[in-house]
DNA sequence: ATCAACTTATGCTTTTTAGGCATAAATAGA
DNA sequence: TCTATTTATGCCTAAAAAGCATAAGTTGAT
C-alpha cells in the first residue's frame, strides 16, 4: 500500500468514475485502472463496484475514502510542521539562568522571541552558574545565562548584558544615595554574599574595590540565592553587593545604591553548545543579538 | 513521500545506524541511504545528522518519527478493519420490520447476530409493509420483514416464518380458551382492523374464514398499528384478529385466542435488493436460513 | 436489431524508479 | 599510520509505473 495508490484511490472515489479521475490526476486511464486493481489485490477486497457503465463505493470503499481522507490530510499536516521545525519557526528551547536575569534581559527576550517566532516555546529553568555547564552538557537545557565564564572546549559564550554592582542596605541603614560615596563607608559592616566556591565574580570584584578602599569585608552570611540575601538584608542581618538589576526584584524594605566611579561590572553572558545545530537555537541568538542590552538600557 | 520511504525512515530512526537499519529490513545500505536522501530532499528537510561516526535525529526527524510511527500504525489498522468489512465481518444493516416482528423472528435473529458477528452493527426501523419497497429502493434500509409479498424486478424474498391467526378479546369477553369454537362465535361483534389498502392479507384471509363461517365481519375502527388495535380492543370497542405472535407484546387486559381448525396462516418474509452485493447482508441472511423460525417454535 | 457513444480492462512498449554491488570517502581508535 | 567501521556515490540491473492502442462490455438512440 503506497501513498500514491492511496491519492488515485481518493481521487476515483470522489469521482467514482476513472476516465474523469486520471484526467484530474494527470495519468492515463489505464494507468489508474491498474494503480486501483493493485490496490484491491493487495488488500485483498473489493473498493469499487464496477460495471461498464457506473463506479461506486463498496462498504469496505467507503470506510476506506473515509479513513484515507484523513491519512492524507494529516500527512500533510506532518509535513509541514515537520517543515516549520526545520526552519527553526516551532520548536521549544530550554533556557537556564540565574535568578538576576529574570530582572533584566529575560522579559524584552521572550516578548520579542514571541513576536518573531510565536510558535517558539521557552522553558525557563532558574539555575546557579554553578550548574549550567552541567546541564548544558547533559542536553537538560539549550542555552543558559551565565555570569561566571569557564572556557570549554564544547561550548560558546558571549557577553550579552555588562552592569553595576550596587550596594545593598537595609531601609534603616544610615547611608543613602545622597550621602554614599565609596563602600570604605560600610568597612565595619556584616556582609552576606554567595559562597566563595559556587559564584566567585562577586568576591573577587568586591574583595578588588575594597582591596582599592583599604579594607576587608567581614562574611557573616552565605546564600547563594540573590532573594535570600535580599531577605537577609531586609531583616537587618548585614549588607550585600549585587548586580544592580536586583533593583527590578520588587525587593521591600532595602535600598539599593549603585557602585559608582569604580570600573568593576558583572557581565551576563549566554552560552550554548558549540555543535548544536537545534535551528531553534540560531534563531534565539539571533533574537538575543538583535536586542540592545547595552549598560543601562534595560534598567531605566 | 512514499510509504516505503517513511517505512525506511523509522527503520534508521529506531536503529540510529543505517547498515543495521538496512539489514533488518533487507535491504542494501546504499539504498537505504538514498531513499533517506530523496525524503530529506522532498521534504527540504535533514532528518538525521550524520557524521562519518555517529547518525542522530535532528529536532524534525524526531518530530517525523514520532508522527510517522502513528500515521503507520493507523495505516495497520485501517488496512485491518477495511478487510474486515469487506468479508462482512464489520458493518451495519438496516432492517425494517412490521411492529410485529419484534415479538417472533427479530429477538432470537439479533442475538445470533451478535453471537456469529459481534462487529455488525443492526439499526432497526418500525415500518409498514407499505413503506417497505420505497424504503429499500431508496437505499433507506437494507433488508426488510414484510407480511405481504409483492413480486418486484429489483427485490428478492423468502418466508422466513409463518404463524397462525389470533383472535384478540377484552378481558370481560364472553368467549375464552374453553368455550371458543369457531370465529362464527364473533359474527356479531364489532371488528378493528388494519385499513384494508395498508394491508390485505388479515382482511382477505379474514375474509375467506368469515365467509367459511358464513358471515362478513363490521369494521367499526381501523388502525395500521398492532399496538393501537390491542389498546383499543382493551378498551372494549371490539374484537380483532392479529397473528399470534402479539401475545408477547405484553399487552394487558386483552385475550389471545389462538385460531385453531383454520388453514389460514400469515407469513413473514425477509425482503432484499437482488443486487445487494453488502456483505454484511449475506451473513445477515445466512444467520436467518440457520434460525429455526419453524411454526410455533418461537412461541412458546 | 443495429449502431454509436462511452467506459473500463488488457496487451504491449517505453520510461522511471528502486535496488544491488563495488568502492570511495571519512573518521575513530589501535 | 593503519585498520575497522560507516555513510555516500557511481554504475548497472531489475522492477514498477505510465503511456498508447485497442478490446470488450453496456447503454441508449435510430
Amino acid at each position: 500500500m503506497d501513498f500514491r495508490q492511496l491519492t488515485y484511490f481518493m481521487g476515483v472515489a470522489s469521482e467514482l468514475h476513472f476516465s474523469k479521475a486520471s484526467e484530474k490526476m494527470f495519468i492515463a486511464q489505464p494507468a489508474l485502472s491498474r494503480q486501483i486493481q493493485q490496490l484491491e489485490k493487495e488488500l485483498g477486497v473489493l473498493l469499487f463496484e464496477r460495471d461498464k457503465r457506473n463506479v461506486k463505493l463498496t462498504p469496505a470503499g467507503e470506510y476506506l475514502s473515509n479513513e484515507a481522507q484523513k491519512i492524507l490530510s494529516q500527512l500533510d499536516h506532518i509535513k509541514h510542521r515537520t517543515q516549520l521545525i526545520h526552519n527553526g519557526e516551532e520548536g521549544e528551547i530550554r533556557i537556564g539562568h540565574p535568578g538576576s536575569a529574570i530582572y533584566s534581559v529575560i522579559p524584552p527576550l521572550l516578548s520579542a522571541l514571541k513576536l518573531f517566532f510565536p510558535n517558539i516555546k521557552t522553558n525557563l529553568s532558574e539555575m546557579l552558574d554553578s550548574s549550567v555547564i552541567e546541564a548544558l552538557k547533559k542536553h537538560e537545557i539549550d542555552v543558559a545565562f551565565i555570569r561566571e565564564l569557564h572556557p570549554d572546549k564544547y561550548l560558546t559564550s558571549k557577553v550579552v548584558f555588562r552592569e553595576p554592582f550596587a550596594l545593598i542596605l537595609p531601609e534603616s541603614h544610615a547611608i543613602n544615595e545622597n550621602n554614599f560615596e565609596s563602600l570604605a563607608q560600610v568597612k565595619n559592616d556584616n556582609f552576606i554574599l554567595p559562597p566563595r566556591n559556587s559564584s566567585s565574580v562577586y568576591h573577587d570584584l568586591l574583595l578588588r574595590i575594597c582591596e582599592r578602599e583599604g579594607f576587608l569585608p567581614n562574611v557573616v552570611h552565605e546564600s547563594n540565592y540573590g532573594a535570600t540575601i535580599l531577605k537577609l538584608v531586609e531583616h537587618n542581618l548585614g549588607v550585600s553587593v549585587m548586580p544592580i538589576s536586583y533593583k527590578f526584584s520588587s525587593a521591600i524594605k532595602v535600598k539599593f545604591i549603585e557602585i559608582k566611579n569604580v570600573p568593576e561590572r558583572t557581565n551576563l553572558s549566554i552560552i550554548w553548545r558549540k555543535d548544536d545545530t537545534n535551528p531553534v537555537l540560531k534563531h534565539f541568538l539571533k533574537v538575543s543579538d538583535s536586542l540592545d542590552f547595552s549598560d543601562g538600557h534595560l534598567l531605566k
